[in-house]
DNA sequence: ATGGCATATCCTATATGA
């Protein structure tokens, strides 16, 4: 099962990109940030066309997020983070693929910092960090996955310099993000490559993309339960090329999960060899 | 300290992103 997330930055503007990629790529789950539309205007009949059926909580403008499925309907679990009743962000969904839990989030930039911006970020964060606390130990394979707005390290970024004030790269926030996983998820790209530049933002600004000055800021964790059947992940970074591109790159896992017993199977028993190819790198 | 670019909406401007 290869999972995938994407912030697409505008559903609406970015449907042919999402589309292209799904044909290439064939996740078989996609997580999807930053839809930037309401419910109504997600592009349901398009992506269905793909074979792709999905679970979205749009909002106006801004945030909004998705999981899509291939060939069959996500099972919603919950579609808000716990915690806050007044917490109204389009943020967080959370859902059951073929016996596997999908958790996409969108976890708030919080620039300015300092100021309430970063205030809301940790609150969330904190939010985060107490679900997350509920899925890491369950007998039961659990993705935690998305735009996390957190460079983890100064080896996730090309040059840390003129980003020290920036809300991803603080103290605080890269406090939780340690908490987090410290609960026992695995960063999977960090897992299968400990050394490399792996980025998978690059911002529109000074040819940043062209230079390959990038982040990584999109994450996939995984809980104790299926950590070990992680085979290969990697960044689309030829999503990032195309001529009017989102600012982030589709990033994925693949996991070759054992049949549910009771699950239905999707494709005979038939298993794809593992795509493990190598993520882009800083000097390539 | 600012702006560079992109997307969205209350669109000859403004808010947000990261």
């Amino acid at each position: 099962m290869k999972v995938a997330t994407f912030n697409v930055n505008g559903i609406k503007s970015r449907l042919p990109h999402l589309l292209e990629w799904l044909a290439k790529e064939q996740p078989d789950v996609a997580c999807l940030q930053e839809l930037k539309a309401l419910d109504e205007g997600f592009p349901a009949h398009e992506i269905e066309q793909a074979g792709y059926s999905g679970l979205w909580r749009g909002q106006r403008s801004w945030n909004g997020v998705a999981i899509l499925a291939r060939g069959m309907k996500p099972v919603e679990i919950r579609r808000e983070l716990p915690g806050d009743p007044s917490d109204d962000h389009s943020r967080y969904i959370e859902a059951a693929v073929d016996g596997v839990v999908i958790a996409c989030l969108y976890l708030p930039n919080g620039n300015p910092q300092p100021g309430p911006k970063f205030d809301y970020k940790l609150a969330w964060f904190e939010r985060l960090i107490e679900h997350a606390a509920t899925l890491v130990d369950v007998p039961h394979p659990v993705v935690l996955c998305g735009d996390f707005n957190v460079v983890p390290t100064d080896q996730d970024i090309y040059n840390p310099r003129s980003w020290l004030k920036d809300a991803l790269l603080q103290p605080g926030s890269r406090a939780c993000w340690q908490r987090l996983l410290a609960q026992g998820w695995t960063d999977a790209i960090r897992h299968l490559y400990p050394e490399a530049p792996v980025y998978t933002f690059w911002d529109y600004f000074r040819k940043h993309w062209e230079r390959n000055a990038g982040l990584r800021i999109d994450h996939l964790l995984l809980n104790r339960h299926l950590a070990p059947w992680l085979v290969g992940a990697g960044v689309d970074t030829w999503v990032r090329a195309l001529p009017k591109a989102s600012d982030h790159a589709p990033t994925w896992v693949e996991l070759k999960v054992p049949a549910a017993p009771r699950a239905a199977r999707r494709s005979g028993g038939t298993t794809r060899a593992p795509a493990r190819r190598a993520p882009r790198s800083a000097s390539g």
